[in-house]
DNA sequence: CCAAATACTGTATGTAAATACAGTATGAAA
DNA sequence: TTTCATACTGTATTTACATACAGTATTTGG
């Protein structure tokens, strides 16, 4: 790939900008609106230069249907959005997307598994599953309604807070475990609400 | 917001997944020939229903011009792309984006800071850092060029590897401590190149 | 049972947008 | 000095696209 000239760039950036800020490309006439340009050609012919030099694809005689090339992007995957919760008291239907605190934006590659639409992140507040190194302030994903299976980290509605446990079984029984010595161990799972199993980590940077 | 019908959470999906794979909204001719609609009215009732439900916006007369708008990307903030490496042998400038092995996108938010352009990604091979909380499989997201401060973590050219170490300033002098009782201890600095300080963690799903 | 909303067909139209053709000015390379 | 690529102006043309109008089944709610 050669280089790029100063206006190719400018112009490069500019496209970025408007996808990031409106998810659709400028037109050639909106491109030449916002430069200046009194021609629309002046546009086409950056294009022309932009495509020629491989940082921009086109389809050509559509409209708006130019896509940026960097390398990253190529190897990128699909970005999800997962709801975060602070927690989730009752049904987890009807929370769904309304009270979502924030939202956890992750490509399918870098999480390891591709996350359905009942995958939520929860943000991990104390030390009790320090043994499986999971730590406070840590941001967990989840997956709502498959079983977990004996080992499996689950969180669980406990005194109406979601609270992360090993879900293990002994003697044909289900328990919850917490993974610190100084929490309370084996709480029996029946009249518990399981809400989600574990399925990937993300541990922000300290402030 | 009212409910979707059906139909038109078949639009609406069809519409989020062509502007995730072409980076475009479809045209109305687009979307009528992928339903096969004969008449390209079928789109714009569709489309106008979905927008007075709220679920996209729409710039009249412009091509193209559609959002789609889901509480969660309300929440979403810039994703940013993170290059992926095996290992950084060398010098850090040339590799930057020739040789990245994948990307890791994530947004800032979920990250807890924004990634500079000397961000980068690796893979954490074995279980050195276990002291750590950090394991086996897991991303780190560390940048390149600040100095680290005594008891953070980074990443150093070992034996052609980038290694995770902790870096610990002793009697003014800085060492490199493996947070694992199995491996050697205390590096000395000084010869070593410092790649990148910890800054965030991804720990993925075990398949 | 009727009214209203959904889910379309079919044709037509205005315009937004890409493109084509013909030029001009400027700086770098040869 | 010529040649070539960049960086534009200006006008014209074609087509891609959104939209408007007229009409038909089917479903849903009161």
């Amino acid at each position: 790939m050669k280089e790029l000239t100063p206006r190719q760039q400018e112009i490069l950036d500019f496209l970025q900008q408007q996808h990031q800020a409106n998810g659709s490309m400028p037109s050639c006439q909106e491109i030449a609106g916002h430069f200046g340009f009194r021609s629309p050609n002046a546009v086409t012919e950056h294009l022309r230069l932009l495509r020629q030099k491989g940082v921009i694809l086109r389809e050509p005689g559509k409209a708006r249907a130019l896509r940026i090339v960097t390398p990253l992007q190529k190897l990128r995957r699909c970005v999800q959005d997962i709801p975060l919760y602070g927690s989730i008291p009752a049904g987890f239907a009807e929370a769904r997307e309304q009270q979502a605190e924030g939202c956890v934006s992750v490509d399918i590659n870098s999480v390891g598994y591709q996350p359905t639409r009942n995958a939520f992140a929860l943000r991990v507040t104390g030390e009790s599953m320090i043994g499986r190194h999971i730590l406070d302030g840590d941001l967990v994903i989840l997956e709502h309604g498959p079983d977990p299976r004996n080992g499996e980290i689950v969180a669980a509605l406990i005194d109406g807070e979601s609270t992360l446990k090993t879900y293990v079984v002994k003697q044909g029984k289900p328990y919850l475990k917490a993974e610190n010595p100084k929490f309370p161990n084996l709480i029996p799972a029946q009249e518990l609400v399981i809400q989600g199993v574990f399925r990937a980590l993300i541990r922000p940077a300290k402030v």
